[in-house]
DNA sequence: GTTGAGCGTT
């Protein structure tokens, strides 16, 4: 396999997938693979992106063919410094669709790994022993703690006024919880079609009565500017090529 | 332009 990421998720059947964090920013799957497809055969390979940004969240899926080169990959590529950053690499607890796996297809199905110690505990719970080692010491601050956000926020108004819904909401959306939660209630309206708005169909009107201009859909200009190319998710420069190539 | 807990797309 050239590229990944065509459209989508390929195929999967009996893949395993692996959840690689703590990557840099500007890892991008071309530089995963030729890593976790040396230690196994590498189906493929996916790194969620902002909408808004649309850059790396930190972390990326590797997906083998088969369970025993991930876990393999998963000892090798875990805890190895990556751009200047120590990535950790594990296998994913949820699949694709927001749900879990099941079981015998993802957990722990390794019977060679039997004779180690790690026979049914791939891992305590998260990387403790990472934190004994004093690489979180300062304490589980996310990201952007509200003091970024809170300072971003007035910045951003008094830039364009931005609707500060769309912050806040967004990132309230990272919870899969609200996945569960949000699909349940969608099931539900599709049951009773005259169900109770919940949302203003124009809150940000209501917020933002002072002006608001919906021209600037989403700073157009930024998106011009980010000439990331569309196959940013798939790892094949040579579609570059390709496509660069005058006809 | 930055950031650092976590779990994914046409």
């Amino acid at each position: 396999m050239s590229h990944f990421g065509r459209t989508g998720p390929p195929d999967i059947r009996d893949t395993f997938s692996l959840l690689v964090l703590n990557i840099t920013f500007r890892t991008t799957a071309d530089d995963l693979f030729p890593l976790f497809d040396k230690y196994g055969k590498v189906v493929d390979i996916f790194i969620p992106r902002d909408r808004r940004t649309g850059e790396s969240r930190g972390f990326a899926f590797v997906r083998y063919k088969y369970a025993d080169e991930a876990q393999k990959a998963v000892e090798k590529l875990d805890g190895r410094t990556v751009d200047g950053r120590d990535i950790i690499v594990q296998f994913a607890k949820y699949g694709p669709n927001a749900e879990p796996i099941k079981k015998g297809r993802i957990m722990e199905v390794f019977p060679k790994t039997e004779g180690r110690s790690r026979s049914r505990s791939p891992r305590p719970r998260y990387r403790d022993d990472y934190r004994d080692r004093g690489y979180r010491q300062r304490s589980r601050s996310r990201s952007r703690g509200r003091y970024d956000w809170d300072r971003y926020r007035e910045r951003d108004r008094h830039r364009r006024s931005r609707s500060r819904s769309l912050s806040p909401d967004y990132y309230r959306g990272r919870g899969r919880g609200r996945y569960d939660d949000d699909r349940r209630r969608s099931r539900s309206r599709s049951f009773g079609s005259a169900s109770p708005v919940r949302r203003s169909p124009s809150p940000r009107r209501s917020l933002s009565p002072r002006r608001t201009p919906p021209s600037r859909d989403e700073s157009p200009e930024k998106r011009s500017h980010a000439h990331r190319s569309p196959y940013s998710q798939s790892i094949s420069p040579r579609d570059r090529d390709v496509d660069s190539r005058s006809p």
